[in-house]
DNA sequence: GCCGTTTTCGGCCCGACTGTTTTCAGTCG
């Protein structure tokens, strides 16, 4: 089950969307959209707190706390079952058609009728919006096109799939003539585990050629728009791009307006306000005389805003502005903090490459230590038995990896149905270090699968709990622990969280980070690499660690080994 | 409906593009 704070969340965004809906105030439903977003992120759950810690949530006022009271006492909130009762779900879903609006859809519910986007198609096909006012020729074609759109759903993607399509956007355009700069920013900058468009960002004096090179990219599949300063288009990846093209003096106040997020810019927006100033994509201004301050780097435009330069991973109005107000601001760990990773695999088990290629494509990357940890045989499939582990353990001894990097012999350990784990602690003993993931038994009740994470770390020889809610984006939820519980054991035992750097997974997330960070948990950020290529995963880890506020002393594996193994002993004697 | 380094009332971020309009509303980010 979510928790309440996840559906609360839910409850006041579908409140906001009936609010615009109905043509209520807008700012009203703007309130309940940042509570929902406030409520969401907030690190302690909703229903353990009183009216008085309620209001305590930055945006929750009397009014949403008696909601929230409502809803956990009654199940629902009457305020907003009535706007459910005068408005069909249908209604709600129309407006997730691209160019259609919360105005648009109520006039087509209200004149026509329309409450599904099935009779939407059929009410277009019929012409019977052609007596609409605002509706002409022009928006059925795209309100079908909106429905096909829709119907196909591109969704959001992952991480890499969009890094890997805006590095080549950014690489093309960086060619044209008259190109000055070029940069990726958006959600994609601030490092969100999923990306629904692209926004790339030029510096240069006309937009005309860089315009016309990036319509024309191979992969670019139709022009949604297109002017002088902002051009958008579908590709042939699922993704949009959006492109926008500034004068080079404005670089910085476009990219801080380009990467966010939303509610990040609102902030240091009304905070610009307050300061009689105005803030937008061209520069900071005096708002009086409409005169330009700053604009020239990011760096300029927090700094006369009192601010310090405010990591784009750190971009999500969760705190970064009044930290940055009053020094508070961490410094995240980056990727070149890492000395090594600690849980790969090889072809002895389900990796693709030999452990001499996997550690040669590690000493690469310049680490100073390296971990095999393969799977134990609890993974019947794997096929693994203490023979063939004591076997790699020898091999794996007598690899000299250049550069002076360490091997360290480890293993991916499976935590079974009841906690316990694939051998004894006598075996256990002799490895350098034990990862141990959940692989199988998902769906037990919360109860039994808290007991057994916790019975884990309190294994003497578990050192690192591998993606930890074992979710795959977009595929499978996490597991049903409770994860605060969880992370107290791991506080309490010694033994560090992972955040597993692979796109498919990033476990744990970053919301799971901020609070397992609370309870003063260590994190291990590994790649899971199964062949050569995944090493470089780990860069999506560190973002997700970024965005989990987490510095480098939080993390084990940017410590020098003699720490790192001080750690690894668990404080056994 | 929330909130206060002008405020307990009166504000609430800002601009680009499209389509249907003769001056602007709606949508999007």
């Amino acid at each position: 089950m979510a928790r309440a704070n996840d559906e609360i969340a839910a409850l006041f965004r579908e409140y906001a969307d009936l609010i615009s809906i109905t043509g209520g105030d807008a700012f009203r439903a703007r309130v309940y959209e940042k509570a929902a977003r406030a409520i969401g992120g907030h690190h302690t759950d909703v229903s353990t707190l009183d009216a008085k810690g309620l209001k305590e949530i930055p945006g929750v006022g009397r009014s949403i706390a008696e909601k929230v009271e409502e809803y956990l006492a009654s199940g629902g909130v009457a305020a907003v079952e009535e706007l459910r009762a005068r408005i069909p779900a249908g209604v709600r879903r129309l407006t997730a058609i691209p160019s259609l609006g919360p105005r648009k859809a109520l006039m087509l519910y209200e004149e026509l009728g329309i409450s599904s986007v099935d009779e939407l198609a059929d009410a277009i096909h019929e012409e019977r919006l052609r007596d609409l006012k605002g509706f002409g020729p022009r928006t059925e074609e795209n309100l079908l096109h909106g429905i096909d759109l829709l119907r196909s759903a591109g969704g959001r993607v992952h991480i890499d799939v969009a890094a890997e399509l805006a590095e080549e956007v950014v690489a093309a355009l960086s060619e044209v003539g008259g190109v000055q700069r070029c940069a990726y920013a958006g959600s994609l900058r601030r490092g969100r585990e999923t990306i629904g468009d692209i926004d790339v960002l030029v510096a240069a004096r006309t937009s005309g050629p860089v315009t016309k090179a990036f319509t024309e990219l191979p992969y670019v599949t139709e022009v949604i728009g297109s002017g002088e300063k902002k051009t958008s288009v579908r590709t042939d990846r699922g993704l949009s791009v959006d492109l926008r093209v500034v004068p080079k003096d404005s670089w910085g106040a476009a990219m801080l307006y380009f990467t966010g997020s939303k509610a990040h810019n609102i902030k240091i927006r009304e905070r610009a306000v307050h300061q009689k100033l105005k803030l937008s994509e061209y520069g900071l201004f005096d708002a009086e005389s409409g005169k330009k301050i700053v604009s020239r780097t990011e760096e300029d435009v927090y700094a006369r805003l009192g601010l310090p330069w405010i990591a784009p991973t750190l971009r999500e109005d969760r705190g970064e502005i009044e930290a940055g107000l009053d020094g508070g601001l961490p410094e995240p760990v980056t990727e070149a903090d890492l000395r090594g990773d600690l849980h790969t695999h090889t072809d002895l088990t389900d990796g693709l490459a030999a452990l001499e290629d996997m550690v040669a494509a590690a000493t690469e990357r310049g680490y100073a230590y390296y971990a095999i940890t393969d799977h134990a045989p609890d993974l019947y499939m794997q096929r693994m038995t203490d023979e063939r582990m004591l076997a790699q353990r020898e091999q794996v001894r007598a690899l000299k990896p250049s550069r002076g990097m360490r091997l360290l012999h480890g293993v991916e350990l499976n935590i079974g149905p009841d906690g316990g784990v694939d051998w004894p602690d006598d075996f256990l003993a002799d490895f350098d270090l034990c990862v141990a993931s959940v692989h199988s038994h998902f769906t037990q009740d919360r109860e039994t699968l808290t007991r057994r994470l916790v019975r884990a770390c309190e294994n003497p020889y578990v050192n690192i709990i591998g993606h930890p809610t074992t979710r795959l984006i977009g595929k499978r939820p996490g597991i049903d622990a409770d994860l605060d519980e969880v992370f107290a054991a791991c506080a309490r035992t010694g033994t560090a969280l992972e955040i597993n750097a692979h796109p498919d997974r990033l476990d744990l997330g970053d919301e799971h980070i901020l609070r397992a960070r609370r309870h003063g948990v260590r994190f291990a950020i590994d790649s899971d690499a199964h062949a050569v290529p995944h090493l470089a995963h780990m860069r999506y880890g560190v973002a997700t660690a970024q965005r989990g506020w987490l510095t480098k002393d939080d993390v084990i594996n940017t410590w020098t080994l003699t720490r790192l193994k001080r750690f690894l002993r668990k404080g056994r004697a």
